[in-house]
DNA sequence: CGCTTATTTCGATAAAACTCGAAATTAACG
DNA sequence: CGTTAATTTCGAGTTTTATCGAAATAAGCG
């Protein structure tokens, strides 16, 4: 992941309807929901949740299906892991102490991504 | 952790020069660096360094400490796994069949979380 | 096929965030 | 205690982001 990519996807989920949105995907698991059903749980314009929705999806965080007349949404755990991880990677500087003090505590996969991951 | 508090960090975090600093941090371990330290080697000018510091302070990403003349900053992990944590709560709904599907891989401790789900 | 419905795009407005030089502050050092 | 070094606050200009109604699009349904 870059820079850029985890910019994207930090900002995409730094405001309030989105990050309930995002929450809301969460929770409902890998079945989504649809549009719709978004707008008038977090009774949010249409307008407005399609802008946040775009912003989700464009981040990564978010996967877009149909079904049937609708457009169904749900989480993208994959693209939420690998944002974590970023925000991990190389923790302090791979130090062996470190993950043992309690910081540090995610997965300290390192793994030196590749440029064109 | 809270929606408010969960914007505070994520929208911290997504920024350009905040995401570097963030990570220099990280990398840097408990240790921390010195803010002159940070806007030399971020290349940024020490106001708007100062403004970047407060914005991630606030939002409990990290610590300020001092040592002589200078101001040490040093990541917050303990702010950041919570951060995490926060994000991936209740995933799926909890169900049991979630997290063996490579989906909400995070750890679904659910561990402060008070009755309101 | 046309009709219906779900969702997105457009446009204008309002609000918030970023930048950075200069001045002010703060604390250590001699 | 004055001086100096490190950092923050202030102010003004620029850029980005959020909001939402109305109109347009797209795709299923009968």
């Amino acid at each position: 992941m870059q820079p850029g990519e985890a910019i994207l996807a930090l900002g995409a989920l730094a405001q309030e309807h989105r990050l309930a949105l995002f929450k809301l995907l969460v929770r409902a698991g890998a079945e989504g929901l649809p549009a719709g059903a978004i707008a008038a749980e977090l009774d949010i314009p249409n307008s407005s949740l399609s802008f946040h929705l775009a912003q989700l999806n464009r981040a990564g965080l978010i996967n877009q299906t149909r079904n049937g007349r609708s457009l169904v949404y749900s989480a993208n755990y994959a693209g939420m892991n690998a944002l974590m991880g970023y925000l991990m990677e190389n923790c302090c500087a791979g130090s062996t102490s470190c993950g043992t003090e309690a910081s540090c505590a995610a997965p300290a996969t390192s793994s030196s991504e590749r440029k064109s991951a």
